[in-house]
RNA sequence: GGUGCGUUAGCAAAGCGGUUAUGCCCCGGAUUGCAAAUCCGGUUAGCCCAGUUCGACUCUGGGACGCACCUCCA
């Protein structure tokens, strides 16, 4: 049974899906005006993750992540370029796509625009103002009257007497109340026309936390199953969609609130306005993508995760060990799968690719996205190709009550440390393949080892065939037994980043 | 000031009221021409104080420290 901390709750609870079988999942995404940063890459891959594991377990999951593309940053920064406002998005949009399939994100099903959904926020408005929630200020905004819904606070835990709102920040005079938020902005004269659109209550546009509360509901429903997104967003975003949902539907508006941690460099919160980030792309040439994927997924997402070259070193240096497993163990999935009718029925296969061989015929209502690998453009192309999980071994057992319990990849990377250790020492071409089908449901290992191994060559290294060529030399050197020119060329070559080792096969190279 | 979260070995990071987390590093052994890789073994924990308990890193209370939110932020 699949348990999720549920910030609503502040607790982990049972997870039941409203409708059997199918998951409606809405994660915040990225405003975009600039590149994306590690915080937004843990975001998409924790999400990710989820709703993998959401796939993995039998569930159909349509899974939504928005796209602002309209706000004052956005704005503020096409002018300051003196570009439109769709191309500057458009660019950023790009950009995000590019980044988030080198860390193996797979696409949602849907991936909304704020300027596509105006409408729909405009309709949502109007529902909170024939509800008595909304009203339209002297300054033309329309707003939203806090203290006019019941449950305010109830997601963020904080009480509208706390928040005393006019301690911190100049109080937006034409605003009934302080804490009240704005749901439509009143056009100003120097904006172009471009963030202009009409609406009954004047030309405007909209404002920020009514976007993921109309496309939300008209992409999954005025209820649906779990909303996630950074756990800065709790308050005061996710409770504003609350408030504006459930005050224009009166129904509840999502059950389960998932909220990640954030990216921490030196301590502090990575952040834009702490200017302390590094982009995803920044980081990607220094470092493999699937190394970044492994970092962020081996601590729990809950937890804070500090950014630094040592701490990508040392989960570089973990995932090695686990390609070495792969590369001296070639992976081999037993043909005929004993016991296999008695398979666990939650759970069934993942990433299969026409393996034809799937004996025991589950509820299989996954909707996975339709794309097959070649479209998967990071380093999740090339895949070995759609091994099965089985799901009898006693690891993927472990693996799975790991997962289950509020998504928890540092236990199921554990698993996946024993299970490396235990076909090094068996060399059981099966146990290899569920190496490789259980670290595939996280996106992981699913690269050919040597491609990983030998990968990475950073500018100015040496090409493969100037590796070769010392190695035939060092070859000929062993035969002769002159062991010092043969350490000799190996010692230069590790001082160029390349190890070697020899073994029953011949010498082989990796990157350090 | 209000609210919430955290404090685990050299570093990173989990579970668990009593039994090896895991990875990197370090030490010893096997293996190797020597290494590397691999295997076997080992060293290094649980912020402080009190309580509950036969027994607490794990539960309860208090304290210290750190982080976050209360303002745009993943």
């Amino acid at each position: 049974m699949l348990k999720i901390y549920n910030t609503l709750a502040r607790d982990k609870q049972d997870f039941q899906p409203i409708e059997p079988g199918k998951v409606r999942m809405y994660v915040c995404g990225m405003t975009v005006y600039d590149y994306c940063h590690l915080g937004h890459a843990r975001v998409m891959v924790v999400f990710d993750m989820v709703q993998r594991w959401l796939r993995a377990s039998g569930y159909a999951v349509t899974y939504v992540r928005n796209i602002t593309d309209i706000d004052d940053k956005i704005i503020r920064r096409a002018a300051d370029n003196n570009e439109s406002i769709h191309s500057l998005t458009q660019r950023f949009i790009d950009a995000m796509h590019e980044d988030a399939d080198a860390l193996g994100v797979q696409r949602p099903e849907h991936e909304p625009r704020a300027t596509q959904y105006v409408p729909q926020m405009l309709e949502m408005i109007g529902k909170l103002e024939a509800n008595g929630l909304a009203y339209q200020a002297a300054d033309g905004d329309v707003n939203y009257a806090v203290r006019k819904f019941a449950g305010y606070g109830k997601l963020s835990g904080k009480s509208l007497e706390d928040l005393r709102a006019g301690e911190r920040v100049d109080v937006a005079t034409d605003k009934n109340d302080p804490l009240d938020f704005v749901l439509w902005k009143a056009a100003k004269e120097n904006e172009a026309d471009e963030v202009k659109w009409d609406s009954k209550w004047g030309r405007g546009r909209p404002g920020w936390h009514i976007e993921c509360s109309a496309m939300g509901s008209d992409l999954l429903g005025k209820h649906f199953d779990i909303h996630g997104g950074g756990a800065d967003l709790q308050f005061p975003h996710h409770e504003n969609e609350i408030a504006q949902s459930e005050g224009a539907h009166q129904c509840q508006y999502v059950n389960t609130w998932m909220h990640n941690g954030f990216v921490r460099v030196d301590n502090e919160k990575m952040s834009k306005s702490l200017g302390n980030f590094f982009t995803i792309r920044e980081v990607l040439k220094q470092y493999d993508a699937e190394v970044v994927r492994f970092f962020i997924l081996r601590a729990h997402y809950r937890s804070p995760l500090n950014y630094s070259d040592a701490h990508l070193d040392d989960a570089k240096g973990a995932l090695t060990r686990l390609y070495m497993a792969l590369k001296g163990n070639p992976p081999q999935p037993s043909l005929v799968r004993e016991g296999a009718e008695g398979a666990d029925s939650t759970l069934n296969r993942e990433g299969a690719q026409g393996t034809g061989s799937s004996p025991d015929g589950t509820t299989s209502h996954s909707t996975r996205p339709s794309k097959d690998d070649s479209q998967v453009a990071g380093y999740d192309k090339g895949r070995l190709g759609g091994v099965d999980v089985d799901w009898n071994e006693p690891h993927a057992a472990r693996f799975r009550a790991a997962m289950d319990d509020d998504f928890n990849t540092p236990e199921a990377i554990a698993v996946l440390f024993d299970l490396a250790n235990e076909v090094n020492k068996t060399r059981s071409p099966q146990l290899a393949a569920q190496l490789v089908a259980l670290a595939g449901v996280l996106g992981l290992l699913q690269r050919d080892p040597q491609e990983f191994l030998q990968g990475g060559a950073t500018a100015g290294g040496l090409d493969e065939a100037a590796i070769g060529a010392q190695i035939a030399a060092r070859i000929a050197a062993k035969k002769n037994k002159d062991f010092a020119s043969a350490d000799r060329i190996r010692k230069e070559l590790l001082e160029a980043g390349i190890v070697l080792e020899d073994g029953a096969a011949g010498t082989s190279w990796r990157r350090a």
